[in-house]
DNA sequence: ACGGCCACTTA
DNA sequence: GTAAGTGGCCGTC
């Protein structure tokens, strides 16, 4: 039932029963679009989040009312909204509120959208040019209230705490939170009264009204307590004792002055609608029904229905044009069509001179207003009070985004000390935090003390954590896992956030990389402060704690204004190229799961790696006597240039292959073509090299990971790093531990569990296989999955004709070769190479393959087809891989582009799987009350270590999550088969 | 000290 | 034929 609203004639005046409730439309708007997470449009992708946001806000205020008590139903109501960005205050400073961006491309559409909301349900819509909403509000909080009527302001702005008194309150619906005096004090320090005159000397770094340096709100409120208003504090300003605070008072009076103007709203402007004229009327049901479906908000449309009595159906969808919002389907292709118009596309991913004839991409013009504000590294802001470090959060928290970087000791995010950290809430505009700096000169003195003016480490974390900890502030920062992995150390729990660094590689992966200093010189033209510039490179290189904290000031806060200013030009690209549930649900969930993974590390046994780094050395040894007495003499057998002088010159053995340098090749392959011809001295050689390899990648050099405080070995996982989407690890990469040969599963088996645990490792059969089965829609091959057939064997029957039963293995082995040939984009050369049969012969192969499947033919002639024309595939769960080169006129090189794009979607679809699977392990575990830990992945493999007791009971629910990892987004047309087993070692287990 | 090349390791 | 990372050698700076 709609409550009781008078259609009471617009009067002039209002009386003490009315209630005039103003709501601040554009920070709502504001507010709306950044808590709220984004929405479009069906049909066209319209971004509509915070049209939906507003529209729920403003229903359920105009049902329920502020508060759950009767009697203090509105009887004028009205939406108040910013007009233009120039008001009569750039007149007095034309600074003001110069830092603020342009607002997020998505949004905009939405300004109009909202106003045709407010019309929609029969609430006064007011604007005015040369004045902010803030003014208007003022002058009709005023007015009203000296009429003696009752008046609400619904904001969450504290510069309209001014106004609050006896007749005016202020609250703040989306908080849940009612603003009296008691919050204004908490706020300024002082009552509503006195807080033009605290503004107007603390000065806001959002609006950039300057205020008066180094005074923040605390100081502000001090004096302004003391003195009672500003005038009375500069006429006495020489009284003040602190001398920095007393001359910067008599210097900038006159900036006070100024800024008490700019705070100061306008109660007095010449409004156009009186304030008795917006009195509530009754809401036109099917008006607002109209808007709401075309809007495409169905549970609010139905509830609008019913509560008015309007009929859904009989209701048109109302029409309107959007400005900046093209025919549908046009605007969400647009950054495509830039990449399809053939040669428009340069390889750093900028639009070439075609480019420009389309309409600019949302990034694009993104890029302009952000590259319009000048990035100085020299004018950023060194906090060195918890004041200043407060009023920082303070700022994020009005945004409600902060880009946000850590400075540390080391590149080894599980053994980096906090040395700083920067923050930056607007493009031009970031501070860096020292903490932990110390001299840097006196090292050899002995020196190294912590410098002065440093905010105490455990004060800024109390400060800093709840803001970084809180779910209104979105943190952003570049390769987040870094920063998360040293913050938790520091017992902080980073969330929400983004991370630039995987936005790019969302839309743009295979384009080039993404690393910051890249993507600012890509996206922004600027290249920033090198790394090496300010800590210097190889051995003469110093930690950040011994750089000067100016000089640490400009690199560091430079890196959070970059990284915020690429997040405003990255993530609208995820809407415009229509690439948001990639990044929501494979990229940047796998933040926290690949930081607790590396946090975790895994045991390894030093003194098994020691003893078989003997027992490498003598085998070394042994094959070295030999080699050198077959040669003729000693040589380094680790340099290829040498050892092919010897066998090719001084020996005379036939040269296989050349290297692409022309020197004669000494691979494996062509020792061992040497060998089959009888010749006794290169399969010594491959012997030695693989004992060489063994000893000096892992033996060797795995004690040396382990962290001296954990005892175990953290490697570092790249997110962003592959075209297809697989991870990669390093440092040390254990993604490549030995498992093919008996000397190499040693080293596996030094991968240990803790006592009284199990590692278990789960791993997909077969998994891109079964991809290419579904993608291609080969029958026999999904047959064959289904039924659980041996796919190799299947494959060679179906290929020579031969039964499975009894099949000679070789015939079974070139099936298999076949198979994994199809996968990396088979040519009959590489074929060739590796089954050892003539190109003729490969050829032949293929061609029977091909006749076989057909599907496979199609599926390979489709992709190329798509690559040249897009520049780019996708993965069955939509990830794009680029190959902005795959056009280049060179034969081999385009070739080799084509068998990339070809593998991309199957690696990279049996990689989002296992992504997928990752991001639902940890809750799976968990909810089933499991202790094991994920600890490693290797592309279709997961490593866990589990409690002896829970072993029987993980296995199965590791096994349903990775079997169902594609419910509920996708039904694959094949099964995934995944065995797991558990044992005291990585080697027993797999 | 750095980077390219070659070799070897994995999925 | 796809996708990665690391270590030793060796020429260049």
């Amino acid at each position: 039932m709609i409550r009781a609203m008078s259609t009471q004639s617009s009067s002039p005046a209002l009386t003490a029963d009315d209630h005039l409730i103003l709501v601040d439309g554009s920070t709502f708007i504001f507010r709306a679009y950044h808590a709220l997470p984004p929405l479009t449009r069906k049909p066209d992708g319209l971004p509509v989040g915070a049209v939906s946001g507003f529209c729920n806000m403003l229903w359920k205020l105009l049902q329920e009312g502020l508060t759950p008590e009767e009697g203090d139903e509105p009887t004028h109501f009205a939406v108040i909204f910013d007009h233009s960005a120039q008001t009569f205050r750039n007149e007095i400073y034309p600074e003001y509120k110069a830092h603020r961006p342009e607002p997020p491309e998505d949004l905009v559409p939405q300004f109009g959208l909202i106003r045709e909301a407010t019309r929609a349900f029969s609430v006064h819509c007011i604007e005015q040019a040369g004045f902010e909403a803030d003014d208007l509000i003022a002058t009709y909080a005023r007015q009203a209230a000296e009429q003696g009527a009752q008046v609400t302001i619904v904001s969450g702005d504290k510069d309209l705490m001014q106004l609050i008194g006896p007749k005016v309150g202020m609250i703040d619906t989306m908080k849940n939170k009612i603003f009296g005096e008691t919050e204004v004090f908490e706020k300024f320090g002082v009552g509503p009264d006195k807080v033009i005159e605290v503004q107007s000397l603390a000065g806001d770094s959002v609006d950039n009204v300057p205020g008066v340096p180094g005074i923040g709100l605390k100081t502000a409120a001090l004096l302004i307590n003391e003195f009672g208003d500003l005038e009375t504090l500069l006429s006495q300003a020489d009284t003040i004792k602190q001398k920095k605070r007393r001359e910067n008072l008599i210097e900038f009076a006159d900036q006070a002055r100024v800024s008490k103007e700019l705070v100061t709203l306008k109660q007095d402007v010449p409004v156009e609608t009186p304030v008795g004229n917006l009195s509530v009327t009754d809401m036109d049901g099917p008006k607002a029904v109209g808007f709401l479906k075309a809007m495409g908000f169905n549970t609010l449309t139905k509830r609008v229905a019913e509560t008015t009595g309007a009929d859904i159906a009989n209701v048109e969808a109302s029409e309107f044009e959007v400005p900046g919002w093209d025919v549908p389907d046009h605007k969400g292709r647009m950054a495509e069509r830039v990449e399809t118009s053939s040669g428009a596309a340069t390889s750093d991913g900028t639009p070439g001179v075609e480019g420009m004839m389309v309409p600019q991409t949302v990034a694009d013009a993104r890029a302009e207003s952000v590259k319009a504000i000048a990035i100085d590294s020299s004018a950023y802001e060194t906090v060195t009070s918890v004041d200043r470090l407060k009023e920082w959060c303070e700022a994020a928290f009005e945004k409600g985004y902060v880009a946000f970087d850590t400075e540390t000791t080391s590149l080894n995010a599980m053994q980096a000390d906090l040395v700083g950290l920067s923050l930056s809430t607007e493009p031009g505009k970031a501070c860096y935090v020292p903490l932990a700096h110390v001299d840097g000169e006196g090292d050899l003195l002995g020196g190294g003390g912590l410098l002065p003016d440093q905010i105490p480490l455990q004060d800024a974390l109390d400060v800093l954590k709840p803001m970084l900890e809180d779910a209104s502030v979105l943190k952003i920062a570049q390769n987040l896992k870094y920063d998360w992995l040293v913050m938790t150390r520091y017992g902080v729990d980073i969330g929400p956030f983004d991370d630039t660094m995987l936005l790019s590689y969302t839309v743009d992966a295979g384009k080039g990389g993404n690393g910051m200093d890249e993507l600012s010189d890509r996206w922004l033209d600027h290249k920033p402060i090198p790394f090496k510039e300010v800590c210097g490179s190889g051995k003469s290189m110093i930690t950040f704690d011994k750089v000067a904290i100016d000089k640490a000031t400009a690199y560091a806060a430079e890196d959070a204004d970059v990284t915020l200013r690429l997040w405003m030009v990255l993530k609208p690209r995820l809407v415009s190229d229509r690439m948001a549930t990639v990044y929501e649900t494979l990229e940047r969930p796998m933040v926290p799961v690949l930081a607790r993974m590396e946090k975790r590390g895994i045991s390894v046994d030093r003194q098994m790696l020691s003893r078989l780094s003997g027992d490498f050395a003598q085998g070394m040894a042994a094959q070295e006597s030999e080699i050198y007495e077959l040669a003729g003499e000693t040589f380094n057998i680790g340099s290829p240039k040498q050892l092919g002088d010897i066998l090719f010159g001084k020996m005379g053995l036939p040269g296989g292959k050349k290297t692409k340098t022309g020197a004669w090749s000494t691979s494996a392959q062509v020792l061992e073509d040497l060998a089959a011809e009888g010749h006794e001295l290169p399969s010594k050689i491959v012997a030695w090299r693989q004992l060489s390899k063994l000893k000096s990648t892992y033996s060797d050099a795995l004690p040396g990971y382990i962290n001296p405080e954990t005892k175990r070995v953290h490697t570092s996982y790249a997110l962003a790093s592959t075209t297809t989407g697989r991870l990669s690890s390093s440092e040390p990469n254990l993604q490549n531990i030995p498992v093919r040969t008996e000397a190499g599963r040693k080293i596996r088996q030094a991968f240990v569990s803790e006592a009284g645990h199990k590692l278990v490792s789960a791993d997909y059969s077969q998994i891109e296989l079964r991809v290419l089965a579904h993608i291609a829609d080969i029958p026999q091959l999904k047959k064959a999955f289904e039924d659980g057939l041996d796919i190799h064997a299947m494959t060679a029957s179906e290929m020579f004709g031969t039964p499975i039963e009894g099949m000679d293995p070789m015939v079974r082995r070139q099936a298999k070769a076949i198979n994994f040939g199809i996968i990396y984009g088979i040519s009959a050369f590489g074929l060739a190479n590796q089954l050892g049969i003539s190109r003729g012969e490969a050829g032949d192969y293929i061609k029977t393959y091909f006749e076989r499947f057909p599907g496979i033919k199609d599926y390979m002639e489709a992709t190329k087809k798509k690559v040249h024309a897009d520049g780019f595939v996708s993965t069955i769960f939509g990830r794009k891989a680029h190959y902005p080169e795959v056009n280049t006129k060179n034969p081999n090189m385009r070739a080799f582009y084509e068998r990339a794009a070809i593998n991309a979607p199957i690696q990279g679809s049996a990689a989002d799987i296992l992504r997928r699977a990752m991001v639902r392990m940890e809750d799976r575990l968990n909810s089933a009350k499991l202790d094991a830990q994920m600890l490693l992945q290797v592309h279709d493999e997961l490593i866990f270590e589990v409690p002896d007791a829970q072993v029987d009971e993980t296995i199965p629910v590791i096994k349903d999550v990775m079997e169902n990892a594609c419910d509920p987004a996708l039904t694959l047309s094949i099964p995934l088969q995944v065995d797991a087993r558990a044992a005291d070692n990585w080697d027993d287990a797999h």
